[in-house]
DNA sequence: GTAAACCCTAGATGACGCTCTAGGGCAACC
DNA sequence: GGTTGCCCTAGAGCGTCATCTAGGGTTTAC
């Protein structure tokens, strides 16, 4: 059982123009062509695939990701350069977690401070501050007139 | 007190460049000019940028930093709408948060394999049954022949 | 045998977020 | 007043990823 471009597209959700851009990338050189040349998607292909689906979509980047898919072609002598890649990159995440983290911290604030009653008392407050200082400096004040 | 483009660089790490490309995109209306038509950056100004960081480094698109940015221009009444901002952000935050959590976990999986003592038997069977596919099609075999 | 619905490649185009260049002004110091 | 080191704008260029176009072959069904 293979499965066309098409097909592999609607199961991924990947788009044909990105497959076919991946491949181009060196991404899929373990994806064999029929007798017409078309590309025929195996199972196992599917799981290789998904597994650059993964990589893909934690940030690394296609340069990295082709030399990873380049060590899955070598086979089983890869293994200790496959494990150092994949290794970074988990450090990579958890990198991109922590600061995703403390982003979502400081948003929360902010959501925490418009949803409070004298949320509009605060925020005024912040905004007469900013505008004080500019006039402190003799700068001119960017924000528009608000009366109320 | 007030920055200079350069010591607003050093203090957020983004560079020159990319303040000036920020402001170009209509992210910092609230950074006055001087008599000299040199940027001025107030403390207040800072702690802005600060926010606007922290919406681009959780993935926020300048478009929409602009529209929030916008927001906080237009005082207190705007409130219910950068709330909607914020919150459909959060969500966006939540999900790329669950996201990069599944993707971690299956490479967790990879590297347990790797680490594996195993590993080389794991991964040549893999290997063998992926080839088996493409013979079972009759595919040719994109793999390189490895004797080890 | 022809129409419809696939598939292919090469290369252009686009979106996005910067980064850099060219040309020029301002401020301070010797 | 010249040099140094900032600052400015407009616009070109770039890296990355993805999408689209043009031109053309294949397969299936009528």
């Amino acid at each position: 059982m293979t499965y066309s471009i098409k097909t592999v597209s609607q199961k991924t959700g990947l788009s044909i123009y990105t497959l076919r851009f991946y491949d181009k990338q060196g991404l899929l050189p373990f994806v064999s062509r029929d007798a017409s040349g078309y590309r025929a998607f195996t199972d196992g292909d599917l799981q290789l695939l998904h597994t650059i689906c993964c990589l893909k979509d934690t940030g690394m980047k296609i340069r990295d990701i082709r030399e990873y898919v380049a060590c899955v072609m070598k086979g089983p002598r890869s293994i200790p350069q496959r494990k150092h890649l994949l290794q970074a990159h988990r450090h990579a995440i958890l990198a991109q977690q922590a600061a995703l983290q403390r982003n979502l911290q400081e948003i929360d604030m902010k959501l925490i401070i418009y949803e409070s009653p004298v949320a509009a008392k605060i925020v005024g407050q912040e905004l007469t501050a900013i505008q004080a200082e500019k006039t402190a400096n003799h700068l001119p004040n960017p924000f528009q007139e608000v009366n109320d």
